[in-house]
DNA sequence: CTGCTTTAGTTAATAGATTTTACTAAGCGA
DNA sequence: TCGCTTAGTAAAATCTATTAACTAAAGCAG
């Protein structure tokens, strides 16, 4: 499991103080308006250590104080909120249909956003693109005035632990791409935090780090675009992201559903890909690559074909939620990704499916909620700005 | 990701004392022999802060002191050492065709093993017989003068993430059972710490602790027995065991490989476990549940029905392999659990498979090493005291 | 209005952990 | 024997959190 800090010497002072200082700004993320009283009485930490904490935290723009708030009897407390004006944290998602940039607070509140549609081309070209975006956005007078955080870019596949390498993208022919280096080199004036990650990951950290109210104990996060991955996220006051042993953790789309089934591009057979994905519904329902995949479909109409093809890849994608209900068992299932703007004929299905068999392991056991993102445009270039905070928390 | 540790506060100085000495444990574990000055490169930590941490360490008959270990020119360092004489660690597991405790020392030496043959009972009378063998054990002579540090007790069904309670165990008939609790009835005067997890998370964590040599990323640990489950452990010094949301991780007995496939007793249709497991192998054959399965097959010889039928098996073993390296993405599997025993017949056809499909997504990587324990009779309990090692450095 | 009680937050002193710095210990080679 | 190098220890310094004492502010009773 690699955590998001670990930096070199994990037993000093100062990263007692990183611990404290993220488990602070978490409370504040979740409880918005908690006083230093209540901070205290969540982390377990003194009134004196959080008051210095929030002292330094107000003094460097992270947080503001608001209005007072009447507690029973005794003095007020004062509000404490995240400064939503002074910082400003990008995200990047290079897809495969299209790239997609945002600026947002750290309060996971988006900005200005962008989005161009663009088919698959070189690393090269992608980052010149990219490079372009990212300066508009920057020079935007909503958000002149900032200090930037850093950026954050996703990318359709998996990610090297270790180092910052896009690993292998088949979907835009990608293979072993240090994206930042390339991006780097057509932004140079851009400082702060970089970091590269599976775009899955990133939505699925965003969904948690952005969580409206206390976050559940683990989240999966479903992708279900041209291919589909899916990112996990779980921990207490500071977000893990398991990546495994070569950043293959959520590569579900091949993941064998079918044995002896469809070959898939990877080579096997029966992959889920085979099933659920924007290229196999393409395949089955002859859509070519350049035809937008949504507006395809709807000219067909209610034709019966495109029933049982949708019907077939929601169910398959039911069978996975249920495989990583018992393999990786999050607390809450998201499904996003640009399939789900396919509606209902696809979703439903995958639903109801998960829902009929997720209990028959633990009879009467708390149902595991499921969220869908019926537009998830931007949730992985927002979960990428969200990691550039949490790792911005740590150093500053 | 629920972590072993987080007992309350995270924040103060405290945590940071136990984080550095499960650090110095762990790199002795790793590298017997190492010095101080060793230890300090390996760790961050300083010189000062090393020395008197294992100071205090061989106080408390934790390590010993050894040779001194030349180093080229200067002065030689002293060799340091597990010291393995003056604590015991217990270990328990409840099988559904038997019963196992070790007793171990620090360094996962097994000093004892006991093993009866036992059909499933109730918990109750599974308590009693367990709190007699355990009492035997701890009497013995070999470990009579010995500190016993805890019991760690493992069970084949998922363990609630919050607290010891065997949520289901359908191959023992049990659900919701605070086994530890009926236990104390039965064994008043054995204190220290007491756990209760998951079989397979167990034997998981017990491969990583123990490991020889530096330990891999991340390891998973399939326990192919009367029903099929995994383990997976990750973390740098201090190993975590993610269990999920409901103690789900890991139950992978009931993916869905086979849509449509055959019923399985959990009420869905085509899971792993229909395929692969002691009792699909049995229904397969028709051998009954009161015989033993290895001693039934090779009876059998080199029956066709047989053969397909374990073929089948291993094939199925192959695609979960395959599925959890990518869904999981372990550094290293192992497979483990007494189907095992069948041999080759079993485990060839699950290898190759493997081979064979694994480095389809990302060609020319490195390989994912795989284990095989060939009688893993007391890996889980082993692994069960392991855990109680662990926890128990953080607390002395 | 005053005084009492309660809760919020700050400040100074204390305790605990690591690091820094200086020093001693011990081996090797010229 | 001297010089060099590495190992380990001891005392002082530094940093962090806690404890304890105190101030601030509100509600309530009289």
């Amino acid at each position: 499991m690699v955590s998001t800090f670990a930096p070199q010497a994990a037993g000093d002072l100062n990263f007692l103080k990183k611990l404290n200082r993220s488990s602070i700004l978490a409370t504040v993320r979740r409880y918005p308006g908690a006083t230093r009283a209540d901070i205290a009485s969540r982390t377990l930490l003194t009134k004196a250590t959080v008051g210095g904490v929030v002292q330094a935290l107000l003094e460097r723009g992270w947080l503001r104080e608001g209005e007072l708030q009447p507690r029973g009897g005794g003095r007020p407390g004062r509000a404490l909120y995240l400064d939503d004006s002074h910082h400003v944290l990008l995200g990047a998602d290079i897809g495969v249909r299209g790239l997609r940039v945002v600026a947002c607070t750290l309060g996971g509140e988006v900005l200005l956003q962008r989005y161009v549609t663009e088919p698959p081309t070189t690393p090269e070209a992608t980052a010149v693109r990219l490079a372009a975006m990212l300066r508009t956005l920057r020079d935007d007078p909503a958000i002149a005035g900032r200090h930037c955080l850093g950026l954050g870019v996703t990318v359709p596949g998996p990610v090297s632990p270790v180092d910052p390498i896009l690993r292998l993208a088949p979907n835009l022919g990608w293979v072993d791409v240090a994206f930042l280096d390339v991006l780097r080199e057509h932004l140079t004036d851009l400082d702060g935090i970089w970091l590269l990650d599976n775009e899955a990951n990133a939505a699925a950290f965003g969904e948690f780090y952005f969580h409206d109210g206390i976050p559940p104990e683990s989240i999966v996060y479903i992708s279900a675009a041209s291919g589909i991955g899916s990112g996990l996220v779980t921990g207490d006051n500071f977000p893990l992201v398991p990546r495994g042993g070569q950043g293959l953790v959520g590569e579900i789309g091949h993941t064998i559903v079918q044995p002896g089934g469809l070959y898939c591009h990877c080579g096997n057979r029966g992959c889920a890909e085979t099933l659920v994905s924007g290229w196999a519904i393409r395949a089955a329902l002859g859509i070519a690559d350049d035809e937008n995949l949504e507006a395809a479909i709807v000219a067909r109409g209610n034709d019966a074909e495109v029933d049982v093809t949708l019907r077939r890849a929601g169910e398959a994608l039911g069978i996975l939620m249920l495989n990583l209900h018992h393999t990786l068992n999050p607390a809450t299932l998201v499904l996003g990704g640009s399939l789900m703007r396919l509606g209902e004929r696809l979703i439903e299905p995958a639903l109801s499916y998960f829902e009929a068999h997720q209990n028959d392991l633990l009879r009467g056991t708390q149902r595991v909620p499921v969220k869908v993102i019926h537009d998830s445009t931007f949730t992985a270039a927002r979960g990428a700005a969200a990691q550039v905070m949490a790792k911005a928390a740590l150093e500053a």
